[in-house]
RNA sequence: GUCCCCAUCGUCUAGCGGUUAGGACACCGCCCUUUCACGGCGGUAACGGGGGUUCGAGUCCCCCUGGGGACGCCA
């Protein structure tokens, strides 16, 4: 049979890292089989359900090329299917309508708490021949089964044995006529063919309670594999307070997709010492069964490491097309300064970032204001007169403004001034660059260009002359 | 409170009864060097505790501790 996995996020909120790595776990397994990946979107909660978020969750997606072959599906839009399931359970005894008001729930799960009990419903409406109250809407609830216990195999977790005493009736259908959650997931996982039902693990408890409507279906139920939770760094859930959450944060803050991917494959899976995986490779050796039961922070240091990784070793081309709109975002013309795909070339071993690469890269296309004020103190001092005075003379004369000449130029005046390559190149650096860090100074000066490298030179010059 | 789950360096992890407990990130040192980086080399650092089983336990079992999750007419 093959393989149909899903990722059914609901609309209320963006997509974050713990929901990205699942709906990552998802989309490997279905590639890895040659399957099919289902995208669903679970607003059966209208309340709370958003356009802004389908739309943030499916950018994020996307972002990560994780692409989907069905869907997205909508569940506020399977309301019919989802009745006539409901009605035919009620019509076979396996639903029965519920007449209990939220204050007596309220008081009887208080009750059971002080009792030390597990809250859970305590069955009244089911097979009770009393007539129902008057003015109260009643819900639906399915029949759990009474006895006996539901045994399933998880992919990452091995057996799981739940007992039916602790289940109660859930919820199918509100009194306002809306199905909910766990009942949506079954009809949908069933209707849909799913046959891995990938999700993170504070679904586990869930499980058996759609295993039994699954029955009740008089279907089979899919495999599972709950995944477990990522963790903040201080070990805590993941929340706003760690940082960015959703994915798009890391699109914004200059993060390439590839380091994320790589990042939150290695949350939870691994495959001997290996630390890189192209996707292609994820694709063909990602195992659901070796997936790392036991829950995973997230470290952000690492994902710079990633980013950086990726930096260095993707095509500077396309890198070069990426970084246009973190140009536009930071306010600068693309067309203003250098060569892009040059640029990232020579920048990227010194960024981490693409935001970061933007702002190491400033100069390259507009006029700085001031120098960096430690930086012109140490390297723009009349000391470094006789240097720069050298410099202007010599660049002005050069014919060929090309790296390997610049550096000729450079190396030659700092022989003749008797002094180390430093002596010459600081002082052009913070000269041209502001401040005293920069690529390599015969690349800096030829990206930057013989007017713009003259002009700042000069400038440079009477300041240092000023300097006493 | 009740039920369930998890447990190797600070972090991500390898390990699947016999290992000097390996790798990666981070950190520290050295080298390279015109800056910052990159890179190279080296280093610090872990089996939560207690009982078993076994000739032998990080690996299997139990308890404790710690952490997490679930207990909605939320998903």
């Amino acid at each position: 049979m093959s393989v149909v996995t899903r990722f059914a996020p609901s609309p209320t909120g963006y997509l974050h890292i713990g929901g990205a790595r699942t709906a990552l776990f998802s989309w490997l397994h279905a590639r890895r089989h040659g399957g099919r990946f289902i995208l669903r979107v679970e607003d059966t909660d209208r309340e709370r359900s958003t356009d802004e978020s389908t739309r943030a969750i499916l950018d994020g997606m996307a972002w990560l090329g994780l692409d989907c072959d069905e869907g997205p599906y909508f569940q506020s839009e399977r309301g019919g299917r989802y009745r006539e399931v409901i009605d035919a359970w009620l019509q076979a005894g396996k639903a029965y309508y519920c007449y209990r008001t939220k204050e007596e729930l309220d008081a009887l799960r208080e009750a059971q708490r002080a009792r030390g009990e597990k809250p859970r419903y305590d069955g009244y409406w089911r097979d009770n021949d009393e007539t129902p109250p008057a003015g109260v809407t009643p819900c639906v609830r399915f029949k759990n089964p009474l006895e006996g216990e539901v045994v399933f195999h998880d992919h990452v977790r091995g057996e799981i044995r739940v007992s039916n005493r602790e289940l109660d009736d859930l919820v199918i259908c509100r009194a306002d006529g809306t199905p909910t959650y766990n009942f949506c997931v079954v009809v949908d996982d069933h209707d849909m063919g799913i046959t891995h039902v990938i999700r993170g693990d504070d679904h586990i408890s869930n499980t058996p309670r759609q295993i039994n409507m699954l029955r009740a279906m008089e279907v089979e139920p899919p495999e599972y594999a709950h995944v477990p939770m990522i963790l903040g760094h201080d070990g805590k859930r993941l929340s706003k307070r760690h940082g960015a959450v959703s994915v798009m944060q890391y699109e914004a803050e200059g993060y390439l997709p590839e380091a994320l991917r790589n990042h939150l494959v290695r949350l939870g899976w691994s495959h001997g010492d290996r630390e890189v995986f192209t996707l292609d490779e994820m694709v063909a050796l990602f195992d659901l069964d070796e997936v790392n039961p036991s829950a995973a922070s997230f470290d952000p240091r690492k994902l710079l490491w990633f980013n950086q990784h990726y930096l260095k070793a993707l095509d500077a081309g396309e890198l070069a097309r990426r970084l246009l709109p973190y140009l536009e975002r930071a306010g600068l013309d693309p067309g203003a300064g250098p060569d892009l795909a040059a640029l990232v070339r020579a920048q990227r071993e010194r960024s981490t970032t693409l935001v970061e690469l933007v702002e190491n890269s400033r100069f390259f296309f507009e006029d700085f204001e001031a120098y960096d004020e430690k930086s012109a103190r140490k390297h723009l001092s009349v000391a470094a007169v006789p240097a720069l005075e050298a410099v202007i003379e010599r660049l002005r004369a050069l014919q060929d403004w090309s790296a390997p000449a610049l550096h000729g130029v450079v190396e030659a005046i700092a022989g003749e001034l008797e002094v180390g390559m430093g002596k010459v190149a600081q002082p052009i650096r913070v000269a041209v660059a502001g401040r005293a860090v920069s690529p390599p100074i015969d690349q800096t000066l030829e990206m930057l260009g013989r007017d713009r490298a003259l002009a700042r030179l000069e400038r440079a010059l009477e300041h240092a002359r000023s300097q006493d």
